[in-house]
DNA sequence: CATTTTACTTATTGGTGTTAAGTTTGTCAA
DNA sequence: TTGACAAACTTAACACCAATAAGTAAAATG
């Protein structure tokens, strides 16, 4: 009876440590992906590099990631996670729907022009990826927009901004989006615009976009 | 005396045939590239399958054009041709500095919704592509450009748009372009987005960017 | 102690861009 | 007309890449 059960207290202990291991090098594994993604972009990314970094055969990514784009899906996920820490901060900073907005943006803004490799990948690359699987890492997405559409919606509740006629909240999320998004992927996409360019026109253009809100638009 | 004419005559029109073929070939080369660009897509696209399609063997392509980059920076002045005329189209169907920024606006949207692979090349994925050197392809670029800031200036000189302190007209130019230029980049890379709700909100979007630019932007 | 499972590696396949080294074909002067 | 030369094009090769299959050594299990 002893016997059988400290056996099995080793079995079971035993297959925790096993599972802690696989789940550490797979850490491993992103943490080295992720810092090399950063490093050489998207297009010199590659799987040999990762698993050379980091002491393996590259054919043991495998036994942790599905493949190349599981990896990479999880690589945006961190790229995600950051994103919400920084989003979040910038709403908890700011007091009112209004200023809310404003000061998400300008952290959009910059989360975007500092990490532009991951925003690449997380909003202008493979958008598909995301359609892959539903794991947990789709939290932090949902986290992101979500900070969003609750600065819009307290705006809306409190009157202070009116949505256009037939757009309910989560496309009006998406129209604001669709305004700070532009000016970073065109900041960190076309030299011509540039990340001084985009920091030059934030003020206005968040001018823009809340005077607009402001407003409700009846025209057309 | 008249030998030595006619050989010249010979000589030189022989010269201009080689010189026509070699530019022959490279526009078959160019053809091909952009329709299996379009076709497959980056990542997907390679200078063997071209070479393949044209009956030619890959290295050929190298007598042609530099390298893949270089191919592909045409493939992309192949876009900015195509979408110069559209722009124009809807530049010369409408009256009037807002008409013609709410025409010319549609039309950007449309024409990166029909083609979404070309415009990921021209305006997302390799920007800095632009940047090599500065032939004859550029003018349609700027073409493109001149129309957006030529509605903007006469808007401006009219009197019905303002611009906000302290932004000249290109840098207004870029600010109404990446407008409209963050709704097709959203909905041409996220899935969740997608081209009906881009249409849905074109006609809102440019509602408060006009009323923006309109009323002028004094708040902070 | 034998068997099976786990973690990992090596080998291989079929693809990529690019360069170097041929080969054929047309041009041109003697 | 012929021999040198240049242009157009191909084959061979290199150094990569993602991905799969087959193999190996160690650990876990009964």
């Amino acid at each position: 009876m002893k016997e059988e059960t400290r056996s099995q207290r080793i079995r079971s202990a035993s297959a925790e440590r096993r599972a802690r291991q696989k789940a550490e090098l797979r850490r491993v594994i992103l943490d080295a992906a992720t810092t090399l993604f950063e490093e050489h972009g998207y297009e010199n990314f590659s799987l040999r590099q990762v698993a050379e970094s980091i002491g393996y055969s590259a054919t043991t990514i495998y036994l942790h990631f599905e493949d190349k784009d599981d990896l990479l899906l999880h690589v945006a996920f961190e790229g995600f996670r950051r994103f919400g820490e920084v989003m979040q901060a910038a709403y908890d900073g700011a007091d009112g729907p209004l200023d809310r907005l404003r000061a998400t943006g300008r952290a959009y803004l910059e989360f975007g022009l500092a990490h532009p490799v991951h925003y690449r990948l997380m909003f202008m690359q493979r958008g598909e990826l995301l359609d892959r699987e539903t794991p947990e890492g789709y939290e932090s997405i949902i986290d992101a927009f979500a900070i969003l559409t609750r600065s819009l919606s307290e705006g809306l509740e409190a009157g202070v901004i009116r949505s256009p006629q037939g757009v309910d909240v989560e496309s009006l999320g998406a129209l604001v989006w669709s305004h700070v998004h532009g000016l970073v992927a065109l900041a960190i996409s076309m030299p011509k615009v540039g990340r001084d360019t985009a920091r030059q026109l934030i003020e206005p253009h968040l001018d823009i976009l809340l005077a607009g809100l402001g407003r409700g638009a009846g025209a057309s």
